[in-house]
DNA sequence: GTGGTCTAGACCACC
DNA sequence: GTGGTCTAGACCACC
């Protein structure tokens, strides 16, 4: 894993946790690993990941159980809601960055369709 | 200037003047600030700043003349250019960000609909 | 390697690289030392002999591949590309030169000729 | 002046004051600087100075005299000489560099003669 | 003052 | 080990 600075390493870190649930590769009931070996697969502070933990359990996205272990506790609710968070900041920053470049709203949208049906048309290739 | 550690100091460098040249703030023949005062600007070590501006010359987008200063080269067929290139990249990055949140295209090209019509409601409030 | 002070070190390092090429004692594909083996052999700082393999890099000379060393890349075409450069280089210094000594052009041209017959003859005999 | 070092200094000094006699700015009788005066304006240690004069004493480029100065002692005939000599040196140079590009002498001596027929060309635009 | 080159040396990323 | 970035600071060339 590597961090940024552009914002807080711990917030990082449940970003992480979050894409891993969004993409459903972490699932209610998953044991994720304990902080001590978090911390040093990612070559960060205990402290930190702790920080990150214990947001995570206010988020609701996990359960810690003393003794046992932290447990994702997101089920399909949570996880489509956390998506739309997600999504929602990504378009915005989106938005913005391209509006500071002087489009206007219906170019971004043009330029967004004209993408994406270039890449489809790629991808259409790649597969044939 | 506050720098992350994303991507190289010396490049994002090269953005910020990017930006400034694709929001038309800085035009053909404008004086950029000297190395050394950039420098102390942003707090980083001339060689970085020197580094920036040799490689902005490469790109055409600024002109360096030894003893006088540094000066803005791209007109405006250089400035369109330049917003496409930054444009696709910012295109391409929030296509990729949304399809690993597991969206499909057309859902993606919906949402950022949908968001940009809020926005111009909510813009249009603010105005009235 | 030695280095005079008529043009910076790295231009000279450069033109080491393009002399090689030219001749073709390196051809594509073929790896060159690393930055740092290179810098101890012509006794160079590392940052010195960095700079030229970055501009040979830009010049489509060489391809470097993070953690595995630089590799020659100019295929024929580039390599003939890069000997008229040379040559052009090489040829209008030398009409300079003779043009500042006060010699008129097809002057130039006669005493080059005399001097290339003479020196085949010369060669011709040490043949037999 | 700046010096490279390609050549001792004395030498490049010596150049210098060949050609200025080959370009015949310096004439037959012409006071040069003296010893002190040069060393001072070309920033270099005195006693080269003296070792480039005493070279251009021996070689019969000039005459020293005593309390008077060192005067330009080349007529007609020694400059004529001079500038053969310097022309086959720069010949030889020339020829061997293009010869090391792989070219072949008649591959050498046709790419002279377009070189000077393009310059021209160039001079003449130039003129008009 | 302004840019250009170079050294010395640290630290990081990828292999 | 190999390349990439950055700092600190010296010295030079041109204006």
């Amino acid at each position: 894993m590597k961090f940024d600075n552009s914002q807080p390493i711990y917030m990082q870190i449940i970003d992480e946790f979050k894409k891993g649930i969004i993409r459903a590769e972490l699932k209610a009931g998953d044991k994720i690993p304990s902080q001590r070996e978090y911390a040093q697969m990612v070559k960060v502070n205990p402290n930190t990941v702790q920080r990150a933990y214990r947001e995570m359990e206010n988020l609701g996205m996990v359960e810690t159980l003393r003794g046992q272990g932290t447990f994702v506790r997101a089920g399909e609710d949570k996880r489509q809601e956390m998506a739309q968070e997600m999504a929602n900041t990504i378009i915005e920053q989106f938005i913005s960055q391209m509006r500071s470049l002087g489009y206007e709203d219906r170019t971004i949208l043009a330029m967004l369709e004209k993408h994406l049906e270039d890449l489809e048309e790629d991808e259409e290739v790649d597969r044939v």
